[in-house]
DNA sequence: CTGCACAATGATGTGCACAACACAACGAAG
DNA sequence: CTTCGTTGTGTTGTGCACATCATTGTGCAG
């Protein structure tokens, strides 16, 4: 999780896990859009090293859904059909309300603060939205609600989910930056909402409020798509 | 899509299919026990491959927590921990569950073949029991299963998780020879039983059937461990 | 002008040699 | 006899050169 707790172990694992670390939120964070092609040879560049183990992160995130690699075209960043995305999304509904029966936890104090930061970066972001920002602060949010269950095999599959598809969902989103102001709000009210149920220490309804926005949030993109499209 | 339609391409993609889903089936079916440590340069021989191709279906197994590698130690088969190996049950009952919920659909002419000769199979298993012979059924069952629902995600993830917690399961019931045979039997019982649920065409029936019996055989399991541990 | 054969280009995939690393066996100092 | 340093051996990790493949541009025939 922070690889970068201990000051510097130039280590082949640790290596591997920062580029698979970068790489991977670029890709959720739109700085690779959906369709881009990654070039092996300039990523190795860029993290210093050669092919050989920069290719290592690449099939691992192709495993995970992200990349696709074709021999003598190249590796491009996937994009998720509607018909899929929106099987993704129903069994993410499922998954996040599971998140409050299977070995939810109250936060402890150090969580607390970090959704206490968390809560008054939306309340910035209400005032001057950015869509960059609201991606990063949206990822860090629901990294932060996944350490609320201690199934360990269930937060792997909510977050490889979450990484699979709301990159798809903040394309839309930034498609039409009309709504980018509606997006935040609706977001600073799940965050308020959520931390709400938190403070009563209802963890169940916390989880049902996430599971009411993941699906709002999908139904919002197929009107928004309808709509914006050429 | 279906890149296994046409009759034989030696292509990259297919020589990694194989060998993964090789290697993975070994795995399953103990052949790799857990602790196990494999040959990258035997295996590469025995595929008629060199390292680099064959790593790169060890860095997809172990980013699907079949194998684990160190650097100048070895590449291992990982064992899973009894309390993770908890966790992941109760995550697999609820998804077996909801098997019967997302996109379930009754099974077409060729599906139905498919249950009666595994279920023809069972039945000789009963007046023969073979432990080898039962992991390949039990998997072979377990995929047929998944074909129920049409909603992919879910069913990657029912598979991933089948292939990380039944090698474990099935490690501690061929540990005892003893209980193979009422293994066996309970195992023909749920086959028959999920049949039935299928025949009426209750396809929530026959998920929680299939649920009920993944809990028991947890429980067996935790028990039988209890019992014959040295 | 159109259509096709073909070479040129650039990408991923593969093979091989070597470096980095962990562990065990060994031996000398205490 | 114990203990620590050292070396040997086998493993995974890395770098590089080349093979293989798909695409594209080009030139010639029609």
């Amino acid at each position: 999780m922070n690889t970068e707790s201990r000051d510097f172990t130039p280590s082949a694992r640790d290596r591997f896990d920062r580029m698979h670390s970068t790489i991977r939120t670029r890709i959720c964070l739109l700085d690779y859009a959906p369709g881009t092609r990654l070039s092996e040879e300039a990523l190795a560049a860029e993290f210093g090293v050669s092919r050989t183990p920069l290719r290592r992160v690449l099939v691992r995130l192709e495993g995970e859904g992200l990349l696709h690699s074709v021999h003598g075209v190249g590796t491009f960043v996937t994009d998720v059909e509607i018909s899929e995305l929106a099987q993704t999304y129903q069994l993410r509904l499922e998954l996040a309300e599971l998140t409050g029966k299977l070995g939810a936890v109250t936060p402890k104090e150090e969580l607390w603060g970090e959704f206490k930061a968390l809560s008054a970066r939306s309340k910035a972001l209400l005032k001057a939205p950015d869509a960059r920002r609201f991606a990063e602060l949206n990822m860090d949010f629901f990294i932060a609600l996944l350490k609320l269950t201690t199934n360990e095999p269930l937060r792997d599959i909510c977050e490889r989910l979450y990484f699979q598809t709301t990159r798809i969902w903040l394309k839309s989103v930034f498609a039409s930056k009309i709504d980018l102001a509606d997006e935040v709000d609706v977001f600073d009210r799940e965050v308020h909402d959520i931390l709400r149920a938190l403070e009563v220490g209802d963890l169940h309804a916390a989880a049902l409020i996430q599971r009411a926005h993941i699906s709002m949030s999908f139904t919002r993109m197929l009107n928004g798509a309808g709509r914006s499209a050429p």
